[in-house]
DNA sequence: GTATTGACTTGTC
DNA sequence: AGACAAGCCAATA
């Protein structure tokens, strides 16, 4: 595994704002590798502490990882079914903002 | 070496 | 809206 890549996509997931949320596609396109969804979501499965992997999800708006749904809660993130509400809203694009 | 799996995405039906 | 298939790439078996 590059390790690289893997600090990329924490400096990224770092980045996006409380109570947004981002896909593992969005920052896998921005930090240069486009195809390279899946990395991205192995890279955050041992990402260190600091890294708010609960904000990053499947582009469906989907909780990829369910355990996840309190914290995304406690940020104002309203779920339903594993499901983000306002996704549309709430999406955060790191290319946008870099 | 091949096969399978997975915190994925997009297109089709 | 829900289900499927194809494409993608690294890790694991």
């Amino acid at each position: 595994m590059d390790e690289v890549f893997k600090q990329q996509v924490y400096e990224v997931a770092r980045l996006i704002p409380i109570g947004r949320v981002s896909t593992y596609g969005a920052i896998a396109k921005a930090v240069g590798y486009p195809n390279h969804s899946r990395r991205v979501g192995k890279a955050m499965g041992g990402c260190p502490e600091d890294v708010p992997a609960h904000r990053v999800i499947s582009s469906s708006g989907v909780l990829s990882v369910p355990e996840f749904q309190s914290r995304l809660e406690a940020e104002g993130i309203s779920i339903e079914n594993l499901r983000i509400k306002n996704f549309k809203n709430l999406f955060w694009d790191p290319l946008e903002e870099i």
